[in-house]
DNA sequence: TTGTACGCGTTATCAA
DNA sequence: TTGATAACGCGTACAA
């Protein structure tokens, strides 16, 4: 049983020197050997199945063709289409994604670090990007190739690839105050994060474009089922809003949930939308009105711009901010009069 | 800058020379070295921040404390979960996945199997076992460790993990004539894998069990929404059945649908039910009955079974069926007098 | 155009 | 108990 085909055996098949091989093998140096010899040594390579052994090329390199992608939770249902877009778009290029969870937890978040560290991985795609994030930091410090997806880094110059939490909540705000709302509530995300900002900013500006102000506004601690609940408890204690904008898919859930458990009806006492049009979102009781974001797309392109650093092609840090597109479902409805 | 700590730079700072930092760090040889000479070797690797280079030690060891996962397709709600109990089991030992998407496609399979081959994993946890399995049956040849999660593979001298599909069958048959319904239908799943062909087999004994015969049964291609509400399609086209038993919980996703666009009511004129207790199943319209499998400790089990044979603390196979839990909800009620 | 020689960082073996 | 040395498989500067 051949345990493992090595660039030796390839060589002595092919009666070269094993850098030769190596050379014919690779496309940077293919033109520094002969014709002939290469096509001999393509096809001794061929019969025997060579592969050549990562491990012993990033040794010699420095290089793993892996990139080390931190998400908060992969069950989650928003990360794993991302992380789909990511990986075949790494693939194309022979390369792969080395994923791991944080939890939002920061000390998981230093033990992943390094791990990947340690495992060479060539640059890191970040889902995970917060307030004072070390991680980053340190990557950014260190001149190691990051690229933040979903969520971007206050300040830092870093690459990002998010969606356009403008449009997508100007949409939603348009589309509640096109059915006639006027008290409008929010259940904000998370302080700590670029899309709980963001989407609160453009919610309280969206609205004063209509000459209106945000009835109450709810902090979440974390984008979560449960937190959706208890501020939308919180809001329903003292709130004569006629809808409630989520801070995303997550948030809104829980607060259906609430709403079920009070005795209320959506959308008839009450609107709600979301944000990323999670899948199944098309099937709750009601279907949710919320905005689609583009999630393959975000980690096709995310990897893309990680490529583009890696394989040298360019070095200055790129933003794509890609379309939203407004998702009407039955959550949302005209007030009652 | 320091770029990169090594053996030798602890070396020189503790004044030892660097075979001995490696025996000094390493669980296994650290009894071999003078506890004095051990501590100030340790305290030199601190101060430096010396961490081992994985890739260097693989060269050597041939061993890479990872795992290679393949999936069919990350975005199928089914699978973060089972993968999330992997990682997090893993971890615990120092070990990291590889996860990888196949599609249920063989040339992606091959491809994918090459890759992480070459990557040098150390063993295998396969979610995509389906019948004639090429990737299976190489590494078998190979002496490869495999698990094989959710699905078994027929025949195959193997360690898997799978749900207890014939008690979960036979919770929902129970249920569903509990209720009072006679006539009940299948939609089956792929008779490709072990999880389709085990479930109508319980499905029909359990009838037979009360003395019933299945009225139709329709295969299904493929687990998915679309393929369900296919056959439910076909299904109507000529059934008197009053419950429709769905082979996993997105072919009942894609049966709710056929039934809504007929104009039909669920549970009212037909129940149905599903398996596998995905995300969200509590929140569809109606909320789904169907049967949940411990997905999260069906990970952590097959990375356990795996880490057991990689530790080489056994090398028998072994076959973990965890239970599963009947769980009621709206879609399936009392047939109509 | 091809061969030689070396080293990437680690661990295993052997000698001291 | 510790040190010296070789080797894992590959890529590359240099020599031929």
């Amino acid at each position: 049983m051949q345990l493992k085909v090595t660039l030796r055996d390839v060589a002595a098949r092919a009666g070269v020197h094993p850098a030769t091989v190596s050379r014919a093998l690779s496309d940077q140096t293919r033109r520094q050997v002969n014709a002939d010899t290469a096509r001999r040594v393509v096809e001794a390579a061929e019969a025997l199945g060579y592969e050549p052994d990562l491990t012993a090329r990033t040794l010699r390199t420095g290089r793993t063709a892996t990139a080390g992608v931190m998400i908060p939770d992969l069950t989650n249902p928003l990360f794993p289409p991302i992380v789909r877009g990511i990986e075949d778009c790494l693939a194309e290029r022979g390369f792969t994604a080395l994923i791991a969870n944080t939890d939002n937890d920061a000390q998981r978040e230093r033990r992943v670090l390094r791990a990947m560290r340690a495992r060479n991985v060539d640059g890191f795609i970040l889902m995970t990007t917060h307030r004072k994030d070390e991680t980053l930091a340190s990557l950014v410090r260190e001149e190691i190739p990051v690229v933040t997806v979903n969520r971007m880094a206050p300040g830092a110059d870093v690459s990002s690839v998010t969606a356009d939490d403008d449009a997508g909540v100007n949409a939603l705000v348009d589309h509640l105050v096109g059915l006639g709302h006027s008290r409008i509530s929010t259940i904000a995300g998370p302080r700590t994060l670029s899309t709980g900002r963001a989407r609160l900013r453009a919610f309280t500006t969206g609205l004063r474009r209509h000459g209106l102000e945000p009835r109450q506004v709810v902090y979440a601690r974390t984008f979560s089922e449960a937190e959706g609940s208890r501020c939308m408890d919180e809001l329903l204690a003292d709130t004569d809003a006629t809808a409630v904008v989520a801070g995303n898919d997550m948030l809104a859930v829980g607060a259906l949930d609430a709403l079920r458990v009070r005795g209320l009806r959506c959308p008839d006492d009450i609107s709600v939308t979301g944000f990323n049009d999670m899948r199944f979102m098309d099937k709750l009781n009601p279907p949710l009105t919320t905005v689609r974001i583009p999630q393959v797309d975000m980690g096709t392109e995310a990897a893309r711009i990680l490529l583009d650093r890696l394989l040298a092609r360019t070095t200055a840090t790129q933003h794509a901010v890609l379309p939203v597109t407004l998702i009407t479902r039955e959550s949302t409805a005209a007030p009652r009069a």
